[in-house]
DNA sequence: GTCTATAGGCCGATAGAC
DNA sequence: GTCTATCGGCCTATAGAC
């Protein structure tokens, strides 16, 4: 049972650093997506990498920082993309909520596992390392409900249930990346991007434009 | 950061079997939840079941047939659950899927850690281990799939892609398990699969009954 | 920065007494 | 069916040469 059904492992060019530590992040994402923090071990993404487990040690101070650093990464793709979204969309509640779940299901298609390991290994890491990323996902959280607070405010939206609709919305987004592609979907992530904004406006019972 | 927010591991009546096994189940189910089944060791449950790690011998043949049995029984409930609705509901589509989605998202709230479980941890699995469990849940995704097609059929429900609304309609309640209760979401169980019932018809393009 | 070698500990699972 | 004791192996991380 894949948990990710696309190729293999990428990084943002944000992230994309290169070199050794370009392929130790690389081999880390794979396989944390595919088997768990715990599931992979110092020595598999050594050899994923083609260094020796030791060499790891002169890149991260330990396993944990690996995954805080993918994690960390996978958020800050995600906000930034929400961010821009917002930015080039405009002031129509409508149009915002739009960009914005598109730009949620564009990060989940894109880079699949780093979202899954953003969102199913985060458990894995300390409260610590794991309070950058935190921090990012609550700022994320706060743009939707603000999109949805706006369309309330200006009688454009009518919600059943302001924090309900929150969740359902930032779920179907957050799924994505455990079953996009699916075999006979036939959508590609453009496709399904628009067809999720759609989804979402009909959530919201927003007014016809 | 906790994955699953709800008081301790429960097991349905179907599968609380009680004495040393059930304990040993139980043990499993919160650890498994909490950190993944990698991350959850035989000491570890053994420790929680208050027996010796080589006790759990006489009641499994290894740990990953503790993680089996676990992710078997949370598909059977959802499923049995989801069944159920829908020989308690009517003809009407609207009112299938309304059944369907409340059972769903009840199965999640009910039994948030099996939930987690069953759908976060069944890539740990061995095909061959995963493939009853695998079984139930396409038997599952038939049934909402069966619902769309009626609904669609007689002309009451207007889908913008049938299997993208279907992957949707799964997607919300699917992560209730890892979310609810959130702190001020003031819906109790029952409430929130009303909502979400609301928010699924609303998706389909359901028109007024 | 990469290697070889290894420390020190926990892993899943088994043997055998009771 | 539960226990004590333990096997053989893999774990994360470090030491020290180059």
């Amino acid at each position: 049972m894949r948990r990710v059904h696309s190729g293999g492992p990428a990084l943002p060019p944000r992230s994309a650093t290169g070199g050794t530590r370009g392929r130790i992040l690389l081999a880390g994402l794979g396989l944390f997506a595919e088997h768990g923090f715990h599931g992979a071990s110092i020595r598999d993404i050594a050899a994923e990498a083609a260094v020796q487990s030791a060499s790891l040690y002169a890149h991260f101070p330990s396993k944990e920082a690996i995954l805080a650093e993918l994690v960390l990464a996978g958020h800050e793709e995600h906000h930034t993309r929400l961010v821009t979204a917002l930015l080039k969309s405009g002031t129509d509640p409508r149009d915002r909520l739009a960009a914005l779940v598109r730009a949620h299901v564009r990060a989940h298609t894109d880079y699949p596992m780093l979202a899954v390991v953003a969102n199913n290994e985060m458990h894995a890491l300390s409260p610590a390392a794991a309070a950058p990323a935190a921090a990012v996902r609550r700022r994320s959280e706060g743009l939707l409900a603000e999109v949805l607070a706006m369309g309330c405010q200006h009688g454009v939206f009518d919600l059943v249930h302001v924090e309900a609709t929150a969740a359902a919305i930032g779920s179907i987004g957050i799924r994505v990346a455990s079953w996009y592609p699916a075999p006979e979907i036939g959508l590609n992530p453009s496709q399904l991007a628009d067809v999720y904004a759609s989804l979402a406006l009909r959530m919201t019972g927003a007014r016809p434009p």
